[in-house]
DNA sequence: CAGTATCCTATTAGATACTG
DNA sequence: CAGTATCTAATAGGATACTG
């Protein structure tokens, strides 16, 4: 997962900035990242709510290889590494925002329930 | 496909949002409409080259279902089918363009050659 | 603590044949 | 023409066990 074996189609640059937001995690994890501002690995998982280390592990090789988010390991025993999103990554917050007006639109009745259920984008709003 | 058996997880707005521009077909379609008004299916399908009809149909599906997309049958014979952008699937091609300008931004360099391959989305430059 | 490795399931996408 | 029905393949996502 994350890791397709055959070369994926030409995408123009619209399909790949769908694409570093796009699946279950990365815009969670974008989220979270731009709130908290900087998050250790356990303490990203933990605010993932029912994330599995494997799949959290790959979201975020995904997003550090999109330049969208920046680890830093610190040498300690135990082990410390810490996320932040880059200056690409906080340069898609507009966006997000700008999204999640736009859809929250469309939905102001019928899902009402739907949306307030999920606070991940709530300081979008903001 | 596009119909899971599961029901989905609650999403917020903005993953909402991202949903119904997501998947391998239905930004390009969005594009392909925005661009030419109305297409029949026939001419939808050439455009999005090398599409199956499940899959477009599928796709199409979505798109109607999330109000995006309006379908107007024709009772002639031959049948004609016309598809066109509803004023929600209007309102969102500013954010696509969005997108488009923010990932083309940090595309420039490295990948111009993989951005030039795809014209899906040309027209929301100009 | 911060992950890997392995195996498995669900979902998305594609190929092909057929129809009102 | 504008699809539907089936079957298959590829990929995303998840469960569990283990490690430097």
């Amino acid at each position: 997962m994350y890791q397709p074996k055959m070369e994926k189609d030409i995408r123009c640059p619209l399909e790949c900035g769908l694409e570093v937001c796009g699946g279950k995690w990365k815009s969670r994890i974008i989220c979270v990242l731009a709130e908290k501002s900087t998050l250790r690995y356990s303490a990203l998982r933990k605010e993932m709510t029912n994330i599995t280390d494997a799949v959290l592990a790959a979201a975020l090789k995904e997003l550090i290889k999109d330049e969208m988010v920046e680890r830093t390991q610190y040498n300690e025993i135990p082990p410390r590494v810490e996320y932040r999103l880059s200056g690409k990554g906080n340069s898609v917050i507009p966006i997000l925002q700008s999204i999640c007006k736009w859809s929250g639109a469309y939905h102001r009745e019928d899902h009402a329930n739907t949306l307030l259920q999920c606070q991940k984008c709530d300081f979008l709003y903001r």
